[in-house]
DNA sequence: AATTACTGTACGCATACATGAACACACGCG
DNA sequence: CGCGTGTGTTCATGTATGCGTACAGTAATT
């Protein structure tokens, strides 16, 4: 999961050796600090930890790291002094009402697809050029896709990414690649802006994309849209198989697209009325 | 749901006029303007909302949501100019696994616990002298408490509160309220601290707590605690029930407790290996 | 006990930030 | 069309804030 760079550099090329323009230092630096504290596994953040991560002066981080913990965003475990999410930061999160209807609105549907195929299914939304997993429900079986709810994988690398992706039109697709380099992390893995303009056509006529191990080798994975009532798309479900379980790879995607076509306007529909917007930019 | 204060004034007294010791200005108000956005519902925060109700200079509000918004903690409606909360944000809250661990355990359990007892149940943790909600599962009557995920009340309010209270030694409690006065939302309120002391000793002896519209009148409430297998209270389940519904106390109230205690023991038994830690101060 | 490694505290200086005021832009309304 | 309101931008200035250094507490190690 650290193949990923958590903070997607800047497009803006220039890195000013000062600082950028109109930013505010330590309000950047809570964000960062949050989002670092969320990005390691629970009790590995020390102090010193979290000073060399962010390369910040001990004095500047005892306060910033004061204000997090006093209101409750951050908890200092007493124990091996380790920093974790608080409270706080839980309770606004759950504000982003798009990713918490979502999920309680899949979590019932997962699971009935599950029972009719014993595999991992997730649901995602896109932001910017990434896919965030929003809900999932693992199969039961010992070699199975284990994953995140939170985490996030750029988008051309995964079957959800690509149904998502697919949703927008090509020119919003162009606008958002725009000046980013598609890094290879499997052999499989989508190359070019080309390749990729091109198999996101071909999940726009079939309805569903498909990833042979493009960022994890050895999972293949299909992919199709949960659509608004208009028909645009609100997010994506997702069924992932290790190929060791794929004799005959056309026989199962027929099943599970079936499975995950019912599930997708299951979810569809528990979403109703309760639609308010797409996810951010 | 306004009649409490969102954020709980400070209990140092000293209220200096300039500002907090070991405070970081900028750092506060990006938690300020975080919590304030998602208190409140989706589409009423405008830009000058925020600065009246945070009372901050126009340019420097203009650089914190710059900020925020840049990095996806806010979004900024393009419509009606309204902020919301943003998929970052929602991503780190993730990482309180204490929660999401707790509400995944739980749902499952509370939709069954409904279907013997069509009433609206949750489950709550303690902060501070609050209980959170962590997760619901409403009644399908037309009558009904509704709640939302996320919100807090103060716990000597509520029989949830109660149970999560009597759960800590009174010495404690004693320190967690020490300094804090108890504000009266209905007649039936507890007033004193005294008062609170001797029905927590009751609910540690009974093992459940019972609110009778100690905060919003005309709802009846039962709670029991969700134990661990070392006997600590990691959490509280609750039912709810409108008084309308009631007649006869005594014999709801028991059946009540039958469906709570065999929900709080399948949570608890679910939660199983994954209990971390307990709940922040 | 003495040593080390890590966390937390205190303080004075220079810098970078918050501020207010004034201007620019969009929108809806009379 | 002119007006009002809400929003976003620019810029100069004084000051709050971030920084380095130095010291104190704690725990585990030898």
């Amino acid at each position: 999961m650290d193949r990923v760079r958590e903070r997607e550099s800047d497009a803006t090329g220039a890195a000013s050796p000062t600082q950028a323009a109109g930013s505010i230092k330590s309000a950047e630096r809570v964000l960062d600090l949050l989002q670092l504290v969320a990005s390691e596994p629970s009790d590995s953040l020390t102090f010193s930890d979290i000073r060399t991560r962010l390369d910040l002066p001990k004095s500047s981080l005892h306060g910033l790291l004061r204000v997090l913990t006093d209101r409750g965003f951050l908890t200092l475990d007493p124990e091996n002094k380790t920093y974790r999410i608080g409270v706080r930061a839980w309770q606004v999160g759950q504000q982003f009402r798009f990713a918490t209807q979502l999920a309680s609105a899949a979590n019932s549907h997962l699971s009935e697809a599950r029972v009719e195929l014993n595999e991992t299914f997730q649901v995602a939304i896109l932001d910017g050029v990434e896919n965030v997993y929003v809900a999932k429900e693992e199969s039961d079986q010992p070699l199975r896709l284990v994953s995140e709810v939170g985490s996030r994988l750029p988008a051309y690398t995964t079957g959800l990414g690509k149904v998502l992706l697919a949703g927008l039109s090509p020119s919003e697709v162009e606008r958002r690649f725009k000046g980013r380099r598609l890094v290879k992390f499997t052999p499989s893995t989508v190359a070019t802006r080309e390749e990729l303009e091109q198999q996101l056509e071909s999940v726009r006529e079939l309805g569903y994309a498909e990833d042979h191990g493009e960022f994890t080798e050895g999972v293949y994975c299909v992919a199709v849209p949960i659509l608004t009532s208009t028909g645009s798309t609100l997010a994506a479900v997702s069924c992932s198989i290790p190929s060791a379980r794929l004799p005959d790879v056309s026989s199962v995607r027929d099943q599970a697209l079936r499975v995950l076509r019912k599930c997708a306007t299951s979810i569809s529909v528990s979403m109703g009325e309760s639609i308010d917007s797409t996810p951010a930019g």
